[in-house]
DNA sequence: CTTTTTGCAAAGCGTTTGCATTGAA
DNA sequence: TTCAATGCAAACGCTTTGCAAAAAG
């Protein structure tokens, strides 16, 4: 399932990034064909190392921008972290979150089938699981109206 | 359900207090009062500028280490964000997440039961809908051995 | 040729640290 | 009276910005 997924992948990204008007640049192939080979969510730190190796004129810079631009044109995810900038939450009943993507709202929302979600049997033995949520992305309210 | 609580978390936050050895100062008083009428997952820095209205000599300092005083001892939570330190996924198959709350390691899961998740009607009507992730929290298998 | 994109350097923003002072128990 | 908590200031880490040079289409 991997295997099969790295050239066709790269031809794709082609595709992706002509139909966003966006120029196809050695920089920017380095740092696709990088990143669907990592296996663990890397900052932009992390990549800017990683692809030094092979490409040591590239600056971070360039790969920080490039990152937000891929997941601009929906090409990869920026994923919800527990990181800076931090947010804090009293609530402690049961409860889910909506992420406005535009805005960053984070909006709670309560429902007694998701709380009562159960966890795959594989994830309870590898892991001590101490919560689960479900955090639904898109749009709020108020930021679908201005669009 | 909102109403009630106030007065009765007051007393559980002192309880709580001792319990974990924390000193009961007006700062962390106030602090706790505010985070809890806060209906919206406030920074740090959002708590700062509220709370300065009615304990003007407080010092961000002692907000921002306050509440991860609070999150440690689980009285509050810190919760997932969108922003900094921004973390990238290339794998845009449905899929979750774990989280490792000890080293901040973000781990893939599939499941089809939890890809097929109902999102409440509610949550339809109000929002533009993205996608929907799970988000388990915990221990890794490494940091749980360490413990 | 035109328009992005890159690389660099500086600035910005949020968090963390060390230390002397203050105050709760 | 003791030890934790506070406030301050400096340091740190990650992200963002502005601009001139380079390169893609």
């Amino acid at each position: 399932m991997q295997e099969r997924t790295t050239e066709h992948s790269l031809d794709s990204f082609v595709h992706h990034c002509r139909q966003h008007h966006l120029k196809v640049t050695p920089q920017r192939m380095a740092i696709y064909k990088k990143l669907i080979q990592m296996k663990n969510h890397p900052s932009a730190d992390t990549m800017f190392r990683e692809i030094r190796k092979e490409f040591p004129s590239i600056s971070f810079d360039t790969v920080n921008r490039t990152l937000i631009t891929f997941s601009e044109i929906g090409l990869i995810d920026i994923i919800e972290g527990l990181a800076n900038q931090r947010r804090y939450d009293p609530n402690t009943h049961d409860h889910h979150h909506f992420h406005c993507v535009q805005c960053g709202a984070i909006i709670d929302f309560y429902d007694d089938v998701l709380n009562g979600l159960e966890i795959p049997d594989d994830i309870q033995k590898r892991f001590t699981v101490q919560s689960t949520r479900v955090v639904i992305k898109g749009l709020c309210g108020s930021c679908r109206e201005k669009t």
